[in-house]
DNA sequence: GCTTGCCTTCGAGTGCGCTCGACGTCCTAC
DNA sequence: GTAGGACGTCGAGCGCACTCGAAGGCAAGC
């Protein structure tokens, strides 16, 4: 499949990606093995930065016989959850420490899920901080023109 | 007003400052003039940033007669209210054009709203993000143990 | 009058998350 | 067989927003 053609499928399929769930990706009848590039058109990260993300412990990518990247389907998931917690401004390196758990297998669940509530915790609070941010810029909106000079 | 005396008022008048308003800072009866310790305090916001703040542009600040700065109301409020466009993300670059054009006067005014209203769009934009990171997040949650390695 | 401590300026340093360029390889199409 | 283009690795560079440290000033309290 060629990014084109990926683009295409994107295209008819939602629109405007942005959402994109790892249950999106299943839905698509992609291959099994992805390129680099349909994995960046997919997702909308560079294929800079997917190298980036590999070569940090972020992601495992297999290779093929000529030494490329294939991206199977767990890889392409693990990319798009990666980009919501960065979506969440969640540091790279907790997201590291979060895959290096799941490497580490089972036992680390409780800690994996404690990581992931303490985030959860983090994204309710900038949800909030944004909120107040939107009042306030609405008010200067609606009120231009207005006393304040700030 | 030592910086203890001001933070045992905030603590008195609202346990968890975060929205902290213009309009609530205009409420609290403070001094005309604050020195940079309370402007930090009041604020979050640290003296080292507020001094950077100053030296590129965001904020305009009085001196004592020491050569101290000394902020005003208005000053005060300026500093939340870039605080609150920090905390949506609106870049630093952009903060000091809108401060740049308030300078200017009010012949800029479209502009100004014209920059707000772009940042509106993006911070309802965030929001979303923000919102779908929070639905994948808590999905792992609570299907934490469950089937995707990722 | 001396210490203490908050303040001043200036310039350099830091941490994060990419982002880029160089240079080489391999596959495909013509 | 050769040209083009996507891919590979490696290491350096960048932009942003602070953050810090050095060196000195000034005012209040002991």
């Amino acid at each position: 499949m060629t990014t084109d053609r990926l683009r295409d499928l994107l295209e008819t399929t939602q629109g405007d990606l942005p959402p994109l769930t790892t249950e999106l990706i299943r839905d698509l009848d992609l291959p099994e093995l992805l390129p680099i590039a349909d994995v960046a058109a997919l997702t909308g990260v560079t294929a800079h930065t997917l190298r980036y993300y590999e070569r940090i412990g972020l992601v495992d990518v297999a290779r093929d016989a000529s030494g490329r990247r294939a991206y199977d389907r767990d890889a392409v998931g693990r990319v798009v959850f990666i980009t919501r917690l960065r979506d969440s401004d969640m540091p790279i390196a907790a997201i590291g420490r979060y895959m290096e758990m799941v490497r580490q297998g089972p036992e680390t669940e409780p800690e994996r899920l404690a990581l992931l509530e303490a985030h959860r915790a983090d994204i309710v609070h900038r949800l909030r901080a944004l909120e107040t941010a939107l009042a306030v810029v609405d008010y200067k909106i609606t009120t231009y023109g207005g006393a304040c000079g700030s």
